[in-house]
This record gives C-alpha cells, sequence and structure tokens, in this order.
DNA sequence: GCATTTATTTGCGTATGCATTAAAAAATGC
DNA sequence: GCATTTTTTAATGCATACGCAAATAAATGC
C-alpha cells in the first residue's frame, strides 16, 4: 500500500538532496551531468530537471562544461542566511502570538522543547538537531506565512550540511532551550512583541556562536 | 556588437516573465507545454526548463496534465509578500547605515528619490513605480545581503503585475517619498534603528493602504 | 622552447519520438 | 436516463540523438 511510484525527476531532487547532506557529494565538487545521471540510473534530462530546481535552492550552481558544482558555504554566507532566519523566523513568533493558538495548538512547539531537553540530558546531538528543526519548523508554520515557511525551509537546508561539521564543534546547547521556552511562553500568553524580541535574540545569539566557531576553527569553507 | 546569441531556455524565462507581466498570460490562465512552445518558436525542452524556473520563483505552477497556471495573486499573497519584503528589506535599511557610506555610495538612492519627486511633479505614475522600484532595489542592494537581494527580487516581481493594476486605483503617493528621504538620511548619518524603524513602517503604511484598496474593490484575485 | 594555429574531444542545449497514464468520450448495462 | 465500464485521446515524463561550441590536445611556425 505504501507503493508509490516516483517520478525520476522528483527522485533526482531527492536523491541528489540527500546525497549532498551526507556529503557523498560534496561541498565544493563538480559533476556533469552524465555523471549524475548514471549514479542515479536515469537519463540526463530528469537530472537537468532536478539540478536547476536544486539551483533555484541554492544547493548547487550549474556551469556549463565545468560541471554542476555543489556550492559551498563560507563563514560570510553563514551570516546571510542567518540574518534571513533571524528577520522572518522573528516575525512568523510575532504573528504566532497575534494569533491566539491554545495550548493544544502549541503542543508540537512544547513537544519539540521538550524532546531538546530530552536529547540534551542522554547528549544526543543528533536528536537535539533534529527536534531544534522541529521547533523551528513548527515555529515558522504557526506563523502562517506559506512564504516565509518557504524561504525559511530553503535556507535551513542550506546550512543543514554546515550543521553535521559544526554541530560537535560547540559546547551543548543547554543554553538554547530557555530561549525557546520564552518564546513558548510569550506566543501562550499572545504577547507579540516578547515573542518577537525573544526569538530574535535567539538567533542572532546562534549566528554570533557560528560564525566565533567557523573563525576560531579557520573554516573557510564548508 | 551588442548582439548576444541568448540561449532559449534564457530566451523563455525572459519572454514568459514578459508575458506575463504584461497581462498577455493572464493570471489564472492555463497553458500547455506545446502551446508555450508554439508561441515562443522552440520545443518543448527549453520551456520546461524556463517553467521549472519561473515555478521556483513563484510566478506559475506545473500542474500535470492540466497545464501551466500562471498564479493569481489573493489579496492575502499580498500580504503575505509585503510582510517579507518588509522584514528583509527593514533588516537591509539598518545594515545598510551601519555601513558608513558616503554621500558618493548613495548616489543611486539619492536620485531615485529625486526621480519620484519629479514624477509625482509631472503626474507620472508610470516613472515613479520605475523608479521606486529602483529605490527599494538599491536600498536592498546597500544592504549588502545576496540572498535577501535574491528573495526581495522574486516578491517584487510577484508583485509587479499586481501594481499595474492597482497603482492607478490609489491617491497620488506624496507621502511616500517622504519616507523614502527619512530611510536615505538616517543611512547617511548611520543611524542603524532609525533606518529600520523607518523603513518597517514605510512598507507597513504600504501594505495597508494596498490592502485597503483591494477589499474596497472587492479584487479577490490579481 | 614558446606562441599560435589547427585538430580533436567532449559536454551541453535542444529537438524529437515514444511509452505512460490521466482525462475525456463513448459504449454498455440496468 | 443514469451509472459504470470500456475505449479513445492527448499531454506529459523521459530517453535518445545530434549539432555546436568550449576546452583540450596536437601540430605548426618561429
Amino acid at each position: 500500500m505504501t507503493e508509490k511510484p516516483l517520478s525520476s525527476s522528483q527522485r533526482a531532487i531527492h536523491e541528489l538532496r540527500a546525497k549532498i547532506f551526507s556529503g557523498e557529494l560534496a561541498a565544493g565538487s563538480d559533476h556533469l551531468e552524465s555523471e549524475l545521471a548514471e549514479l542515479l540510473d536515469m537519463s540526463r534530462t530528469p537530472v537537468r530537471e532536478a539540478v536547476l530546481t536544486l539551483e533555484s535552492q541554492g544547493l548547487l550552481e550549474m556551469r556549463p562544461r565545468k560541471g554542476v558544482r555543489i556550492l559551498p558555504l563560507s563563514p560570510e554566507d553563514m551570516a546571510e542566511i542567518y540574518d534571513v532566519l533571524t528577520e522572518l523566523e522573528s516575525h512568523a513568533a510575532e504573528k504566532a502570538a497575534e494569533s491566539c493558538y491554545d495550548k493544544e495548538d502549541l503542543r508540537l512547539l512544547s513537544k519539540a522543547i521538550d524532546d531538546m531537553d530530552a536529547a540534551i540530558a542522554k547528549n544526543d546531538l543528533d536528536s537535539w538537531a533534529e527536534a531544534d528543526d522541529r521547533f523551528h519548523a513548527e515555529l515558522v508554520r504557526l506563523g502562517g506565512n506559506s512564504r516565509i515557511q518557504a524561504i525559511v525551509s530553503m535556507m535551513s537546508d542550506q546550512v543543514r550540511r554546515a550543521r553535521s561539521t559544526t554541530l560537535f564543534m560547540r559546547p551543548l546547547p543547554t543554553k538554547s532551550n530557555e530561549d525557546h521556552r520564552a518564546v513558548y511562553h510569550a506566543i501562550c500568553n499572545g504577547d507579540a512583541a516578547t515573542a518577537r524580541d525573544s526569538h530574535r535574540q535567539h538567533r542572532q545569539h546562534a549566528k554570533a556562536i557560528l560564525v566565533e566557531l567557523l573563525g576560531k576553527h579557520r573554516l573557510r569553507f564548508l
């Protein structure tokens, strides 16, 4: 029943994304269309379509005759992305707070926070990251702006690859969950300004930590 | 010398965009790939690639066997778009103010403002709109975040089609240029907070006017 | 040797053909 | 007549072919 014959170009999009995140297609590496086609066992046509899509999402770049380049992220790129995330997520938090959600509506948000606590207690950084993703995605969903959801999802994707490197370089994000709770409570209370400001501060702090980390470790590209 | 043989898919992107903005491809209308291919006098392949790209930019939607639909914009869509523009442009204004630009750097910005004044004096709404576009694009450029530039450019595109309808329904935007000047001076003075807040207010005001206008005229889709 | 030209390779952009399958039309049963 | 099945139609997704131009290699002139 779970059989769903996905189209080749859809499959190409998903598999290429997965290979980019896993590092199988490393940042900075170049690949011919024909090479990717062979890798995915399909013709060039759906690969080209997938590559076009992924290019528009900022994950790679088509350079005729040079190959498809998996885009590396510089610290400057990270800073840009975090600034976009800061602005748009803060707006989402503000809107969410204005929306008079009740506790039931916010259960997924609250669950994500609890899961982060649990993950930290078990020192499980991977599940922490997964729950953190869920928190941010749900927050933005509650904001109710579909375009912001799409943009944030795109930007989060770009950051995701880098995180596998940085996640284990930094101190346990114990403080982070206090911020999450502050945002959560502000939304509960319908305090839009606080929701906005708390989240903004949270993201700016995260950006500062990341940028410092990259500088300290001389990581010019990820 | 100005001869540059553009590729078919590039041409398809530009011509389809132009036809969407001009209304030749009306919002809400459906078109088969083969129909567009014939219209542009090329095969389906480059058309498909162009359509894929334009879809990722939110201008149209591919619905298998239903045709390519030129996306209409509802008032809710407008509100979403304006919120994104508000957040990201305000951030750009803030960053621009922090960047210690001198008058020379800000000449294009200043020029755009003057052009808007001139256009209003001549009651020329089209040039006003053109100069307004330039102001916003330049502001965002000065903000220095390439991702914000890309997103704002995309969102502005979506709004552009609707503006041809709304531009002539609303009062002369005389007040608007005061806002622009306020933002300009704040950037000149390196007053980041004022630059940010002024621009935010400017955009929120524009959103309010537009939404009210759409409501008043019962415009459910553009 | 080095620069410049010529030849060769090869990756890409586009056209084209075809199998698939959703939608529309026709036919059948009741 | 209306619902259901069967047939037909046709738009799409994909594979494939091919010409062109860019990149590389080889050859030539000096």
